[in-house]
DNA sequence: CAATAGATCATCT
DNA sequence: GATGATCTATTGC
């Protein structure tokens, strides 16, 4: 076993405080740690993310929560980058989003799918069913269940308290840009960003093709 | 294998 | 009152 996931360097405001699409892309191969106040930490290696903007080549992101203004729900967007956005959808599912852009900008990254680092038992447990563990984070409804992070992370600071996201090792994979997945508006801008060979990379409904389970 | 239905509720109209 | 940045089980071929 290597370096303990939490002794990793903790990414800075600064890296947050840039363009939406920037910070999405450089997410990629970032390790997001949970240290819940008592039980597991678990972590995962960022591999598939989207970005929600405010204009994308000078059109409207009518996909992006923050595109109907300032809400309730949505003034997290709005402030610092570096905080954690999440959201409740369909009545089941959180959803775990990385505020980026300086303060008054906003924009914010979807954490869609993490490969397993750390805490793989407390993720299995939380996930019964899934005998995959390449899939235990696959998705964004499945990542936070996995993680156990909820709408009490609502306007987290990532850059210091529980719940954190540290310098992973340089990621060697190819990065494959596509549409963002389960919008109506803006689904074919290239928006989602992913690590192109890696196996808990979700896909379109209408092109997932799960592989056999060659794991003994 | 592919397509669809149902779960279930916060948010905004 | 409708909708949604989802997921899984079930149906049908």
């Amino acid at each position: 076993m290597s370096q303990a996931t939490t002794a990793r360097p903790i990414l800075p405001r600064a890296f947050y405080e840039r363009d939406t699409v920037t910070v999405a892309r450089e997410l990629l191969g970032q390790i997001v740690v949970h240290e819940p106040a008592r039980g597991e930490t678990t972590a995962g290696r960022i591999v598939e993310v989207e970005a929600y903007v405010t204009q994308y080549l000078g059109e409207r992101d009518r996909a992006a929560h923050s595109d109907r203004g300032l809400t309730p729900r949505t003034r997290i967007i709005f402030g610092p980058g570096g905080h954690a956005y999440v959201y409740f959808v369909y009545g089941m599912h959180e959803c775990l989003n990385v505020v980026a852009e300086p303060a008054g900008i906003p924009g914010c990254v979807l954490i869609r799918a993490l490969q397993p680092v750390a805490g793989i038992e407390a993720m299995q447990r939380r996930r019964p069913g899934e005998k995959r563990l390449d899939r235990l984070c696959s998705g964004p409804g499945n990542l936070t269940r996995a993680m156990e992070i909820t709408r009490r992370h609502y306007g987290a600071d990532l850059t210091s308290g529980r719940l954190t996201i540290r310098a992973g090792p340089p990621a060697i994979e190819t990065v494959t840009a596509a549409g963002r997945i389960g919008i109506r508006h803006g689904g074919e801008w290239p928006l989602r960003f992913y690590l192109t060979e890696n196996v808990a990379v979700t896909r379109p409904l209408k092109f997932r093709r799960y592989e056999a389970d060659l794991s003994p």
